[in-house]
DNA sequence: CTGAAAGCGCTTACAG
DNA sequence: CTGAAAGCGCTTACAG
């Protein structure tokens, strides 16, 4: 509640009010044991009556004291994927009695740098970061010391504890299964390589051909969709040629609704023999489409806590060994055609 | 960059530095004009040299600052409804030069009161909430003076600018829409009607009935499941009844998904006469399901945009009018049964 | 155009 | 156990 002046009551309002010094109200506060309980009780009384809410920014000001805020820049909130990764932080940070300050950048570099700074003039504790680039904003001597998490994507010459997936691992194991199962004309779709983890995947799906000796035909390869859009025009093309894939990897949750999109599209389903579909990420609904669909799912809530949980542990000086980087492990969900499938097989 | 000692630069390093006070420092970096371009140039080199950030918290301080922080509180951080309106309120909230710190509140209106008491604890400037609930910690008197602006939902006895979605009307007219192409019993999935939404949306299935002097059948309404599982697990209820509803009206997205997979199980794939879903929210993949369904359809991102517009016309005082409540109109997707449907009709 | 003084709301020593 | 003094990094008057 606003004092009679309109303004918010200070812990000097507060003193007056209880009859103690701002010391003493700043003990209660801060839940010191050297306050005599009839003090207390008196401060606390006030406080509850004037609706006194300690002013943070002012706090935080002393030198020792934090902010309590740990600032995320994601590429794209709305992305499902990257929503459920910014959940497990909240949790986390949440519990740990901080709060969460965020921004979008869209994957624009420019625009992660500016955010990036207005967090640290806003003396956040922390920085956990999807990096859209690699530039000199997060390296060392643009940090000034706040310490950096990246989460998904690594960042050369950054000195940050990075969580990462399995990108390369994973793609490597599945599209070897494709090849073995039979499959000699892979699609694939997927964001640019010059995004690091569109270039792990494409990475992972290039050498399981080299690998198993099959040459990788090139005029299959679109690396350069970053939505649900483009991915849906590049596999309608695909699908029009004489000599379609048997099979298409998409590398993200993006490129595979828009390769079911176009699968599902009208033209298409005239098709008799079935296109194996690989996503590296799941996505809503992928189990009952009744399409024969190998998922390479992981956790993104996972990976939003862990991220968290590294920050945590650099902030409470638990982690004082150089940074480490952590790779998720992935889960393997198949689906046949044709109908839902209940019997999904886990592994890796 | 840290000095030598370890600590950030300050304003005080800063004019060390240029040789000036820190007033000059000051001016400067607020853009003022009364500085000669000789000393003005020294500092702007001492900054970028120092690597100097100004200290928002402290500048945040003086009367008359303010904190450039809003605060969005929102029920589930995941759910891809709220994400987009997230990115909405980020995108608007960024433009303006303010940051935004967020939490989840998980429906749960504790956590949300706890949310609320930092967030203004933390200065922000405005509160964007999506409310779990109605209760005293939203309340003017609650807020101390804190401009509030509620999305989605509304609350009872708050001084909050308001935007909701046209659910009422939408429900009501698509409701009717069913029973007039001659749907007798209609299924009802929804969240709680102790939910804001819920309950307009059950109303307007409701009135519809009663204006169509058709009783509304209680044993086909399941008001209360908030997420996919016990959705799909109501629906198969639905589905294995002797006499199951000719259409499906879903209240929510996580209803209509639901609705979806249990539709798409083995066994209610093999019932012959399809079941017509109505899904308020739209949901990724709806139009290739092949299902016959209407979508009402609204832009969550556009919805979180309004929200930060109105709040920055309180914070900029171009609005001081009493508290405003506007509704935001909805657009029906029709996409018939079969395939996908390219000719998605717009409406209302 | 430039700067010395005071104070925003809080907490850290230090004194009793 | 309690409080008066000083200062965190900045900006608002006020003086030159």
């Amino acid at each position: 509640m606003a004092g009679a002046d309109g303004r918010q009551p200070t812990i000097l309002t507060v003193a007056a009010h209880a009859g103690v010094s701002p010391m003493t109200v700043s003990r209660v506060l801060s839940g010191q044991k050297n306050v005599s309980p009839e003090l207390s009780e008196r401060v606390r009384a006030s406080v509850a009556e004037l609706g006194y809410r300690r002013n943070e920014q002012a706090r935080s000001l002393r030198p020792g004291q934090r902010s309590g805020l740990i600032g995320v820049a994601i590429t794209n909130i709305a992305n499902p994927y990257y929503a459920e990764l910014l959940l497990g932080a909240d949790e986390v940070v949440g519990a740990s009695g901080r709060g969460l300050l965020i921004g979008s950048t869209n994957e624009d570099e420019d625009r992660e740098s500016t955010l990036i700074s207005k967090f640290i003039g806003r003396q956040v504790e922390g920085l956990i970061v999807v990096p859209a680039g690699a530039r000199r904003h997060l390296l060392p001597q643009a940090l000034g010391g706040t310490p950096l998490v990246l989460a998904s994507r690594a960042v050369e010459g950054a000195r940050a504890d990075t969580v990462l997936v399995d990108d390369i691992g994973a793609s490597y194991e599945q599209t070897a299964a494709l090849l073995a199962a039979g499959h000699r004309r892979i699609g694939y779709l997927g964001t640019a390589t010059s995004v690091f983890t569109g270039l792990r995947r494409f990475d992972g799906f290039r050498m399981a051909h080299e690998d198993a000796g099959i040459e990788l035909d090139q005029a299959l390869v679109f690396a350069g969709q970053s939505d649900v859009q483009s991915a849906e025009r590049v596999m309608l093309d695909l699908l029009g040629r004489r000599n379609p894939p048997t099979a298409v990897f998409c590398a993200n949750n993006q490129n595979a609704i828009g390769a079911v999109r176009a699968l599902r599209s009208s033209t298409a389903r005239a098709r008799t023999d079935p296109i194996h579909l690989l996503s590296f990420d799941n996505f809503e609904l992928a189990d009952v489409l009744g399409l024969p669909i190998t998922i390479i799912d992981h956790d993104a809530r996972e990976l939003g806590r862990l991220a968290a949980r590294m920050m945590l542990e650099r902030l409470e000086g638990t982690a004082t060994q150089p940074p480490r980087t952590v790779e998720l492990p992935t889960r393997i969900l198949s689906f046949v055609g044709r109908g839902r499938d209940i019997d999904a097989s886990a592994g890796v």
